[in-house]
DNA sequence: GTGAAAGCGCTAACAA
DNA sequence: TTGTTAGCGCTTTCAC
């Protein structure tokens, strides 16, 4: 707990290596532009004086300050403990850090914490903004409207449908959905049924189109809505078993949703994949690989998610950058 | 994607309220010594123009930064992935909002970030730091000792035996491991094992630590190596099983561990806990109350580590603040 | 190619 | 109590 010495300046650097501060401020910037004899001399001096530019000097007159923040609203959901979110956590600082930007981590946990962002954001300390898991009407995109930070939403926002200059990164959830529920068919299911998520979030909701796209006229008794967790996969797995006794697959939302209908399955002696197959949704390692079968399962590249995040925003401090929707692809385990 | 517009000035402000720009700072700063008149008059103007102060500026002259970093090793990791890390995150998140202090996540994996937030530490960009999920021999504490910045470690480093100043918060693993044994034993039973964590982890050696202290003169054969994870539980459990048939409690180090061994005790139609009691550590809620039978197990608070992290490291700015170890409680479900 | 000098927005002596 | 003033450490014209 020492007091932190003071750091060499610019001028001690100039002093050492015998030139003024501004050729050690454009060395230090890249150098472009100086006499290679001096920016070796400069070089020597930065290293053995150990200076480390001062980012608060730099920041207050470039005006950037090479940090994002990363917003993640109501940390309480499942959303924030999720590996989930730590893998796009990880992509995106992977991919700040490549660019030599600070990752700033606002966690919001209600109404005043709005306002709290809402001010950090307008105070102008990051270039930036990544956001994560907003509710209908949360106040959070105004507020970051006006204070015209840059921003790239993780997920479709359900209110950007017909706005411009939206930016997000998310998977193609109705296209996987779809992909699961072909494979299904194809394995000669018909009774297929569904284990929604959370229908106040896109991905649930678009999850279940694409499964209505493919099962049509289904019956909607086959439906049965869930929330990602284990727990509300049991409770949903009940209830169609109870509704529909002879169902014989079910696509759940996301694979935690899978592995507690698979423990229902087997407590009502449905042997998996021969009685009723199962697909879920997400590939999260250490959950699809771990339930009893092996899940078969459609997988999203999570961390490229965070990575493209950073890499939009980064890349729209110049140019206005547009969604991406990714990709993502059946893994065939036991279970179906 | 707009550009930001000029954010109005101290100078601004202090021009509308007709003003010096002294009295509006003393104002935006507590407005100590201001005539009541005069901070109104400020507040007024402050609220008109939308002001917020300029970050950079602030801390180019107080060298300070009201920011925090905390630094992650191996995001790779369990460490990271659990929601462990989560809920601690979410504990210094509130702490330091509640101060006013920003969280700069620095996540690293391998050699050349450790340079990398070397250099981001002694660039003097934070007051302080909490550092997490240190290995042996790490780098990372000579480095940020090197930079001067106060820090807080998360978990006791192991290298910190006999080195003074080191602060760190802990949970009480030995105690906690005591707790559980000796629960056992009063339940009746006898042949109590124990499937260890990772042991390069100090809190996995703590708990084996807390086995031994109870279990004084156990057959070694009781003692399996796990590495927390589920599956490692299972191969342990297998092993354990192999080895000392006749056992008939396990404690294991963690409650994924004990979901694991819990399924290979099932496998083998043992009953729980009629046949074998199995008592975990953690109470990771998902975990512990899925698991069939849920679990006993040991419950530290996590969410309270991280705040109480945070703030011996704000309090630390002060006065030299010295390590934490927070007691653990025993939760008694249907496994033992 | 290099240096001198102005100034980013703020705080903190010091004067008044 | 309030204002004046001198920087904090850096980048960036603008001369040379």
């Amino acid at each position: 707990m020492t007091d932190t010495a003071p750091r060499p300046t610019l001028e001690a650097v100039a002093a050492r290596a015998g030139v003024s501060r501004a050729t050690v401020s454009r060395v230090v910037n890249g150098g472009d532009g100086v006499r290679e004899a001096l920016v070796e001399r400069v070089r020597q001096a930065v290293e053995e004086l150990g200076y480390v530019p001062n980012q608060a000097a730099r920041s207050l007159v470039t005006k950037r300050h090479d940090a994002v923040a990363v917003i993640v609203a109501e940390p309480e959901s499942r959303v924030f403990a999720d590996p989930f979110f730590a893998r796009q956590l990880r992509g995106i600082s992977k991919e700040l850090t490549a660019h030599d930007n600070q990752l700033v981590l606002l966690l919001t946990e209600g109404r005043d914490d709005h306002t709290r962002v809402g001010r950090y954001l307008a105070g102008g300390h990051v270039d930036g903004a990544l956001v994560f898991s907003l509710h209908l009407n949360d106040p959070l995109p105004e507020l970051i409207q006006r204070a015209g930070v840059p921003t790239v939403f993780g997920g479709r926002p359900d209110w950007s449908r017909g706005r411009d200059g939206v930016v997000y990164v998310d998977s193609d959830n109705r296209g996987g959905a779809r992909d699961a529920v072909r494979h299904l068919l194809g394995l000669g299911r018909t009774r297929v049924a569904h284990i929604t998520g959370p229908l106040d979030q896109t991905s649930a909701v678009d999850r279940l189109d694409g499964y209505r796209d493919v099962m049509v006229d289904a019956d909607p008794r086959l439906v049965a809505e869930g929330d990602f967790t284990a727990g509300s996969g049991e409770r949903a797995m009940r209830e169609l078993l109870a509704r529909c006794p002879g169902l014989d697959a079910v696509f759940a939302a996301n694979d935690l949703t899978a592995a507690g209908a698979l423990r229902v399955l087997r407590e009502h002696g449905r042997r998996v994949p021969d009685d009723v197959a199962v697909v879920g949704f997400d590939d999260m390692l250490p959950v699809a690989e771990q339930t009893e079968p092996p899940l078969t399962t459609v997988r999203q590249d999570i961390e490229e998610m965070g990575r493209l995040m950073a890499r939009l925003l980064l890349r729209g401090l110049d140019r206005a950058p547009s969604s991406v929707i990714l990709p993502t692809t059946l893994v065939r385990r036991a279970s179906a």
